[in-house]
DNA sequence: TCAACGCATTTTGAATGCAAAAATCCGGTA
DNA sequence: TACCGGATTTTTGCATTCAAAATGCGTTGA
């Protein structure tokens, strides 16, 4: 049940239903959830170590906040760890999760086709975390979807334009190709362009400053830092 | 306080004071630490995100063990993290922070020499440590962080061998080279050459098997698995 | 003799209770 | 009317309690 706790959390989170920044209402969540305060506290730490959320001492929990270093933070990260999974997919995948990178293409370019946004990004997370899963790495696995999910977060700021719906389709099939020659030098470079312009484009659109939930959380000067 | 039963309790674990595959036990460590059961479930959960524990439904937690597999999982990470770590570093290190390193190099030098291998490992530790911050990433940072913890509890099964030490120093002179000529890509390089020297030893030195707290824990055959 | 069953004890997981800290509200004052 | 100070309410963090599951042990019957 624990497990389920935060699952269910931490969907909340990543679709939106908690925006970034946004207080999370303890009391609410146990009476959504039908459960008490204890196991949802349990989630929230599990969550707050994930970077979801943030642990206020006396003060609460709050949705994690999307500033500009996190996001190029977590794409950074997430680049490395694509490209390290591009590398090792090429050596271990096999030629059924091959084909089913490729029939989960087939169905993306599809809806590609007919327009359908929300089918299409379905397929497109499915294709990605089908490379991960054929690295074949658990710890990899786990830190890919931790941050890939905070990355998602990010994606109600950004919207998909034409020009970028077809360069991403292109880069697509530069990376199917890739896998089907197993080079995994090639496909851990096309990953990392991929996600380079994934984002710049999020952070084109700008993001931060523009939700009223990312206020009361003071705006940190992390790059100034040093320790 | 919460953060404080999760450093004392990972401390455990790393220190391999709680064994890999050792049952960990809620009472006598709410009698150590002076608690209550909340907090330290609590803190487990988060362990257990880490990696650390493993939860059993409704039979308790045990410390994770430390398999070929996961280990392999883990240093596999490990050098795509500490890869990135040295192409961003070489692009954002302050020369008071390479300064700090070069330092850190020095006094490692002289543990070397004088044949102090606990501090030479703890400056061996600072010095990664320090390429990672100087990447200047938080997720980055923690993600290592994590990841370098659960490979810091297999340092007890590998004996440091006079070989491996003077080739460890030798490719630690590469890397504040590299650093100090700010080369991202052969610093990336010969970090990931380190490491792979690491994984061989500790794989030779073989694991798992010789302790007997990895006991009532089925080895898993993950590598048959699909999903 | 040994295996299977049943009961008691221990351990786990979640709910509730309680003390302390924040946040809020309200009245007073300048 | 704006601002400050204190009391009240809410929220938070941890301890305690309670129910359910697992474990261990003794008994019984083949």
């Amino acid at each position: 049940m624990h497990e389920e706790v935060v699952a269910r959390v931490r969907h909340k989170l990543v679709e939106g239903e908690i925006p970034p920044g946004a207080r999370v209402p303890e009391r609410e969540l146990c009476a959504a959830l039908g459960i008490s305060r204890t196991p949802l506290r349990e989630a929230l730490k599990v969550l707050a170590a994930e970077g979801l959320v943030v642990l206020l001492p006396n003060r609460g929990a709050r949705a994690a906040r999307l500033t500009r270093e996190s996001v190029q933070d977590l794409f950074e990260v997430c680049e490395g760890l694509e490209a390290l999974a591009g590398e090792l997919a090429c050596q271990r995948i096999s030629d059924q999760q091959v084909a089913e990178i490729a029939a989960l293409h087939a169905s993306m370019l599809a809806h590609y086709r007919a327009g359908d946004l929300i089918p299409y990004y379905r397929c497109n997370r499915l294709i990605h975390e089908g490379i991960v899963r054929a690295a074949d790495n658990t710890v990899l696995s786990s830190l890919y979807e931790s941050v890939a999910a905070r990355i998602r977060r990010a994606r109600f700021i950004t919207p998909m334009t034409p020009e970028r719906w077809t360069l991403a389709v292109q880069e697509h099939e530069a990376i199917l190709n890739a896998l089907l020659r197993r080079d995994g030098g090639g496909l851990a470079h096309i990953l990392r362009t991929h996600l380079r312009h994934k984002r710049a484009e999020v952070e084109r659109a700008g993001f931060a400053e523009t939700e009223e939930s990312q206020a009361s959380q003071p705006a940190g000067a992390r790059r100034l830092s040093s320790a």
